[in-house]
RNA sequence: GCCCACAUAGCUCAGUAGGUAGAGCACUUCCUUGGUAAGGAAGAGGUCACCGGUUCAAAUCCGGUUGUGGGCUCCA
């Protein structure tokens, strides 16, 4: 009998008979891992459990602890949920696509006569256990296009039916669990009897193929995991993510809303979350003079001319907001580099001058869509930190690092992780080869330099020059874009940026677009989140809380508030006649940092007692001592 | 912008079948002066998002508008 090697990813060498199945592989190695395999990589190529191997290949067997094992575990779910929805709804249903995502997965149907909602699930998820229960093996089988676009047509299954004609090859791959067949790739679970825990989500629109100009289909998310325990803690999660969602924490500590009445997506800043703002772009505005930057102010509008000689209003008049007063018009800002160019401009500039780092924390307005906004990460009216760099070529490099280098500064202040990308020239682009060039070997080389891992983002880039973006790790681990470093040679071509260079010549500078926390409202949402809502010490809008236990010690909690206040605490105080419990529980509630608990006690001695929002109390001190504690606290950041 | 859902007191929510609204918390007043997460009593508070339609009668049914939520598309 003929023989195959295998090799295996710890390197090992086995021999088996041609026309072993991976399974088979797996079983030779033990029962245990057999069980768990869900797939097999042969050859670097993903595939089912029972593909039988006929020559030498290397195996690596995939189990649901593997990335790649999970994606396969939901893929097959998905199937099993598409089935389920065919055998309860029948032709009024057709089915689409339906991958596995991020901690899910989900298939999207079309059906007219029916519209899919949380009330369903009970019976769909009834039906798929029913399905998993029945065990039901995957089959896989190789179709020549042509039969196969046959086959779906008599289903009626036309979604199908485009994607075999769209995919342009001879023979396409069909899986098939009982009597419901769909067109895909695969790999499978070998039976539908392993799926152990699943739970569907939500029902949402989607565009077929992701075009907004075709069919809406109606999407159905659900989520599987290897075990229930797993998937248990993911819903706990997906509580917790709740719990902190920051457009009700805005709403439970005061920091801001939204008003029908003034318009979507334009955030209100109530006290504390207007200090808020104020303590991070203090924190800012130091952090930047800090680095050599210089703080600029441009105007809110600007003449609609201009906004066309930027491009900006060919690009984006839809989502600009215009006024037209004495027949003269003018576009709201919805960024800020054109008044940075115009300081540029402003004078002769000598390479002597430059680097010109120009920042300002600008309002800028843009018309989003109605259908995006979303709390405070999503608004038509937002702050930018934002800044030009406007260089040398040659000192690109210095500059991007000095960015990258003011981030991960920034981002470890706030205890967030990240992850970089670099996103190369895009097909539609303008600008030389040259610069182009120039410019991504700035980024790349500057993030080489830095040391920190980065992934490349081929063609992502802006139309105007290769960029890297910063995503940021939260607390449950979600990834936010915030920071971004933007290259750009068509604004100062454009706008005709000169500088006169050591050999006399006029020369083109370089600008670098950068923002390091994005929008402010946007970064202030994902913070909320990130703590909670529990605000370490130094931004948090009320430090302390000044409570009183009885109304004996009015005038002194006065005089405690004053003082600290004087000293500079964003102190408060609670004189209510209420009882000490019930003042603690509120402070709590709106997390603030410290509760300074004043009695009889305190009162004699002339002191207060500090407890911290952990419940642990300090030691009784004088008003100066625990000013002096909360102000050396925040000179650590600022 | 598109699909679906939702909009009742400051907040969280009830409101069964169309018959002009209810709770808890918050608020006000009074009692209580109580040392670390809710002391007690009473009171006040709502053109049921807005506009229009059906009906003897609309919070409830229908249409539109605005806003919100879950997604899609988009994010200079």
């Amino acid at each position: 009998m003929e023989q195959v090697t295998i090799k295996l990813p710890d390197g090992s060498k086995r021999k088996y008979p041609s026309g072993v199945s991976c399974f088979e592989i797996a079983q030779s190695i033990g029962e245990g891992l057999a069980r768990q395999t869900v797939a097999a990589r042969v050859d670097g190529e993903l595939c089912d459990v029972g593909v039988t191997i006929i020559a030498d290949s290397s195996v690596e067997l995939v189990t649901l602890n593997s990335p790649d094992g999970l994606e396969v575990y939901r893929h097959t779910a998905s199937h099993v949920m598409a089935q389920a929805v065919k055998d309860i709804y029948g032709s009024d249903v057709q089915v689409t696509i339906g991958p596995s995502v991020k901690n899910g997965f989900y298939y999207d149907f079309y059906c007219d006569s029916h519209t899919f909602s949380p009330e369903d699930f009970p019976q769909i998820e009834a039906r798929m256990k029913e399905l998993i229960k029945a065990n039901l093996p995957f089959e896989r089988c190789e179709m020549g296009s042509t039969e196969a676009i046959a086959l779906f047509k008599a289903m009626g299954e036309n979604f199908k039916v485009e994607l075999i004609e769209d995919l342009g090859v001879d023979s396409v791959s069909l899986y098939r669990q009982g009597d419901f067949v769909d067109l895909c790739r695969g790999p499978h679970l070998p039976s539908t009897g392993r799926i152990k825990a699943f739970k569907l989500t939500s029902v949402a629109g989607a565009y077929w193929r992701g075009d907004e100009n075709r069919q809406m289909l109606q999407r159905i998310y659900a989520t599987a995991f290897p075990d229930k325990k797993q998937l248990k803690a993911h819903l706990a999660r997906l509580e917790e993510a709740r719990k902190r969602d920051h457009r009700k924490l805005g709403r439970e500590l005061d920091l801001f809303s939204f008003s029908e009445e003034a318009g979507a997506g334009l955030p209100i800043w109530h006290p504390k979350g207007a200090m808020l703002r104020t303590v991070l772009e203090d924190f800012e505005r130091c952090e930047h003079l800090r680095r050599g930057y210089d703080i600029v102010m441009g105007p809110q509008i600007l003449r609609t001319d201009l906004w066309k000689k930027s491009g900006h209003y060919e690009n984006y008049r839809e989502n600009m907001y215009f006024t037209e007063v004495e027949g003269q018009g003018f576009g709201i800002k919805p960024m800020n580099c054109l008044a940075h160019m115009l300081i540029y401009k402003s004078q002769l500039r000598s390479y002597r001058d430059l680097p010109q780092r120009y920042f300002e924390l600008g309002t800028v307005h843009r018309h989003e869509k109605s259908g995006v906004l979303h709390g405070l990460t999503r608004v038509r009216g937002f702050t930018q930190d934002d800044a030009h760099i406007l260089c040398t070529p040659e000192q690109l490099d210095e500059e991007i690092k000095g960015v990258l280098n003011f981030i991960q500064d920034v981002m470890g202040i706030f205890d967030f992780e990240f992850e970089m990308e670099l996103s190369t020239r895009p097909d539609k682009s303008i600008g030389s080869d040259g610069d182009w060039e120039q410019a991504t070997n700035a980024l790349e080389s500057a993030l080489n330099g830095s040391g920190l891992p980065y992934e490349i983002n081929e063609g992502d880039g802006a139309f105007y020059g290769p960029k890297i973006d910063i995503k940021l790790k939260d607390a449950l681990d979600r990834y936010w874009q915030c920071a971004t470093i933007q290259c750009d040679f068509t604004l100062p071509e454009r706008f005709d940026l000169t500088y006169v260079g050591s050999d006399g010549e006029k020369h083109r500078p370089v600008m670098l677009h950068r923002v390091i926390l994005g929008s402010i409202e946007r970064f202030i949402g994902i913070l909320i989140e990130h703590y909670a809502g529990s605000f370490p010490l130094w931004i948090s809008p009320v430090q302390a809380v000044v409570i009183n236990v009885t109304d004996n010690q009015l005038d002194y909690a006065k005089k405690v508030t004053a003082e600290l206040l004087a000293a500079g605490v964003r102190v408060q105080s609670d004189l209510r006649n209420e009882k000490l419990g019930f003042k603690i529980r509120e402070a709590q509630l709106q997390k603030i940092p410290y509760m300074i608990v004043i009695g009889d006690k305190e009162m004699e001695d002339g002191t207060l007692t500090p407890r911290y929002r952990t419940g642990e109390n300090l030691q009784a001190m004088t008003t100066d001592m625990f000013s002096e504690f909360i102000l050396e606290e925040c000179k650590k950041y600022n």
